[in-house]
DNA sequence: GCAACATATTCGTCAAAGCGTATAAGTGAG
DNA sequence: CTCACTTATACGCTTTGACGAATATGTTGC
C-alpha cells in the first residue's frame, strides 16, 4: 500500500533532492548534510522528517548523532523510480558539486569547524582502514 | 535544461496522476477527462494547465475541443521516470478502474449526456473503422 | 545532578497551491 | 452578429508547506 502522491511530493523540493543525492547509497550524518548544503539545521531536519514521513529514508541514532539513509520502498514501482531518480540526479552538475564537497569534507573534517568530531560516513571509514 | 523539482511537483497530485493515467499513450479530449474523473471542469482545466507548464503534456485544438497528450521530456532521465510512473500507475486498482470507465464511455458515449457529440480518442476511432 | 552538544519540534509569517463559483475566451452553426 | 458549446482564467477562500528564530528533546561526560 504505497502512496504515489506522497512519494512524488517528497521528491518535489530542491532541498530534499539534494539530501537524497548526498545520501546516495550510503548512510550519512546530519551534521554533514547541514555543512554541505549550507542551510540552517532546523531546515535540514524538517526536510529529513518529511522524507521519513514519506517512507523514503530511515534514521539511526548513534549517540548524539543521527544517520540517515535512503530506504527502498517495498513497492517495486516506487523503488525503481527512486533508483532512476538518484541516477538522474547523478548527472546534474550542481548535484555532482554537492557530492564532491562531501568527499572533501570527509577527507579533512578538521577544516570544517562543525565537523571536527563528526562520525565519518561508512564508506569513508572502510576506505581509511 | 530540465527542472526535476517542477517535474516531480507535477506528479505530486492525485488528480494529475489520474489525468496522466487516462492519457496514457493516446491523446484524449478534455470532455472525457471531466466525465470520467467526475470533477468540475475548471478543476480539470487547471490541472491540465499545470501539467503543461511542467512540460509533461501538450494540447491540440480541434474545433471546440481540446485534446491533451503526454509528451516525453527531451531529458532522457525525466522521460524514463515518466514512463516508469505510467507503468506503475497501470498497476493500481483505482487507476485501472478509471481506464475501464474510459473504455466504456468511448464505446457508448450516448450514455453520457455530456459526451454525445464528443470526439473519440484516436485509438477508438481506429478500432471502429 | 549539570553542561555541552546534536538534532527535533514549535511558533509565527509568508508564498504556493488547491478548490468552487463566476466569468472570459475561442469556435462553429445559423 | 448572435447563440450555444467547450475550455480557460480570475476571484476569493482555505490548506499546505517552506522558512528563520526560538525552544525542546535526547545524549554524553563530568
Amino acid at each position: 500500500m504505497f502512496n504515489p502522491e506522497l512519494f512524488f511530493k517528497a521528491l518535489g523540493d530542491r532541498t530534499r533532492l539534494r539530501l537524497l543525492n548526498l545520501m546516495g547509497e550510503q548512510e550519512i550524518c546530519v551534521c554533514y548534510l547541514v555543512e554541505i548544503l549550507e542551510q540552517g539545521q532546523p531546515k535540514i531536519s524538517r526536510h529529513l522528517a518529511y522524507l521519513r514521513r514519506a517512507g523514503v529514508v530511515e534514521a539511526r541514532r548513534d549517540g548524539k548523532w543521527m544517520h540517515y539513509r535512503i530506504v527502498m520502498p517495498a513497492d517495486k514501482g516506487a523503488a525503481q523510480i527512486l533508483r532512476q531518480t538518484l541516477a538522474w540526479l547523478n548527472e546534474e552538475r550542481s548535484m555532482q558539486a554537492d557530492r564532491s564537497r562531501l568527499s572533501k569534507a570527509c577527507c579533512s573534517p578538521a577544516k570544517y569547524v562543525a565537523l571536527q568530531s563528526a562520525p565519518l560516513p561508512v564508506s569513508v571509514m572502510l576506505e581509511s582502514r
